[in-house]
RNA sequence: CGGGGUGUAGCGUAGUCCGGUCAUCGCGCCUGGUUUGGGACCAGGAGGUCGCAGGUUCGAAUCCUGCCACCCCGACCA
């Protein structure tokens, strides 16, 4: 992160602009922090989702839609579910508008009342656990394994743009297992499709791990999670995976019978990740500059812009350029040829930084002249002049050398801001001066952790998966610990 | 809901204490011209219920009352 910005969320906003925009509703709408996605954006979005639905489909997993409006009773049926969201949903009370009889407007239409309200889904575990009842009847007919892309919406108390907006994009996936050993394989698979996901296609290193008793989700026996550092030392929950061991079966009652005739309840998982990991990846990467987009999720992967004085060198460099941008598209290369002239050269520079492109082509007179164009990277800034009849493979090979260097890059900080804490004087302080993960021994229990969130708010962000077993004293009751956990501050 | 702050053009702002050519400036936008290898320059132009309502006054962006919205800190949270 540049220098000069903080974690406020104004701050962001040379990042943000390309991207989104705080959505501009009515005034005494009471909504807040609803996004807009703009196209650029969204084109992110949209290649994060081709990429993770493709995922999905290979682990064995088929797209299905489920209702925005869930019955107010159906939260009811699992205890601890309703207790995570109760607090954050937004009501459908009525279904009809009429004229004001005093002729100032539109109003509700009293008459109109629901007999039961709807609730605008904060995630879709009620609703989809009630369809599932009618869906599984016999082992035959697990597993189920589905996944639905959908908006959400959960009324937080503050919001900010990506990380934790009123109204998201994601994809929850939720599956029924016949034991209770398919049902984690499936939740620990899905956290590492997740992983792989960050780590190969939006550079970005992740912790995975499992959540704590508080920190887990709403209704789950187990969390998992993957946890990404952002360039100020805060750490962000980029994807979750539950195990939900039968809570939400017997809620809803989804019995089947097994291979012995006996009636059983399923075994449950749910897993998302959601625009919240565009988040994740503007504040992994990107520079003073604006964006950094890594070349495996960037809309356009290279930019050429010409500079000329004339028509006559206008029209050859567009040749060329032409030339250059069919034999880039033939090897599944994204290009933009801005040949407005609208703008400037050294507008589109700017213009192009500010959106992460990974790779701009510029080519002038000189150029012309010497069969060469000029390519500068976004991560390095570098710039180089090369032959023509070397595009191709130079380009190639800075692709792949642009995604291995943000990760590389990523991973570094990274692993610099895993600091081993012994005493609670350097906790506190380690957390103030350089932020980070401060890996510490933590007692196990709620009581401390919570003690600890009050006082210095750090939470634990995850015990990671491959934690090696070492005994030691809490650093904060003094009390014996069998492992290190990772705390952090957190979005 | 508790504590603090803000509301003036598409965006960012000056002016509010001390009422009177006061609606300021920058960015952006439009027109014309010159420019084009790192956000061009010159000239001209368009654009404002000063958050809303009421009050005080000859006169209110400015003072008073009420309301609304937004932001920051807390509780909440992916």
């Amino acid at each position: 992160m540049g220098k000069n910005l903080t974690s406020r969320e104004e701050d962001y906003s040379k990042w943000y602009n390309e991207l989104v925009t705080k959505a501009d509703l009515a005034e005494n709408s009471g909504v807040r922090g609803c996004m807009v996605i703009k196209p650029y954006g969204y084109a992110i979005w949209e290649k994060m989702q081709a990429q993770l639905d493709k995922m999905f489909k290979e682990t064995g997993h088929k797209n299905a839609y489920f209702p925005l409006f869930i019955p107010k009773s159906y939260f009811s049926k699992e205890a601890s579910h309703v207790d995570g969201f109760a607090k954050e949903c937004a009501v459908v009370t009525h279904y009809r508008l009429k004229n004001a009889e005093d002729g100032s407007g539109i109003v509700v239409d009293e008459t109109a009342k629901l007999e039961e309200e709807l609730i605008v889904r904060p995630t879709s575990e009620t609703i989809i656990w009630d369809t599932y009842r009618k869906w599984i009847q016999s082992y035959r007919d697990l597993p189920l394994l589905i996944n639905q892309w959908a908006n959400v919406v959960r009324w937080e108390m503050r919001t900010r743009l990506f990380l934790r907006t009123s109204e998201f994009l994601w994809q929850e996936g939720h599956t029924a297992h016949e034991t209770k050993a398919e049902a984690i394989e499936e939740a620990e698979k899905m956290m590492n499709v997740y992983a792989n996901f960050a780590e190969s296609f939006m550079a970005i290193p992740v912790i995975k791990g499992t959540k704590t008793a508080s920190e887990r989700f709403a209704g789950a026996l187990e969390t998992y999670c993957i946890e990404a550092l952002m360039q100020d030392g805060k750490a962000l929950q980029a994807g979750t995976s539950h195990f939900l061991g039968q809570n939400f079966a017997k809620a809803f009652d989804v019995k089947f019978a097994n291979k012995e005739g006996k009636q059983d309840y399923v075994w449950a998982t749910s897993w998302g990740v959601s625009t919240r990991l565009m988040g994740a990846l503007i504040m992994t990467h990107s520079d003073d500059n604006g964006l950094v987009l890594p070349p495996k999720l960037a809309p356009e992967q290279v930019v050429i812009v010409p500079i000329y004085r004339n028509e006559e060198q206008k029209n050859a460099i567009a040749e060329v350029a032409n030339q250059i941008k069919t034999l880039l598209n033939k090897n599944n290369i994204s290009v933009n040829f801005d040949n407005r002239d609208t703008y400037k050269p050294g507008w589109k520079f700017n213009e192009y930084e500010l959106k992460g492109v990974p790779i701009r082509l510029v080519i002038g007179p000189n150029d012309l002249e010497k069969k060469t164009v000029e390519l500068s990277r976004r991560d390095t800034l570098a710039k180089q002049t090369i032959p023509l009849d070397h595009v191709l493979d130079v380009i190639q090979k800075t692709l792949d050398s642009i995604q291995k260097n943000l990760y590389e890059r990523a991973l570094n900080y990274r692993n610099n801001h895993i600091t081993l804490v012994d005493t609670y004087a350097d906790f506190k302080n380690l957390l103030e001066t350089k932020g980070g993960f401060l890996s510490a021994h933590w007692d196990g229990t709620p009581e401390t952790e919570e003690r600890i969130k009050e006082e210095t708010k750090a939470t634990i962000r995850c015990v990671p998966i491959d934690n090696t077993l070492e005994s030691g004293i809490c650093i904060y009751s003094g009390k014996p610990s069998t492992q290190r956990v990772l705390f952090a501050k957190a979005y």
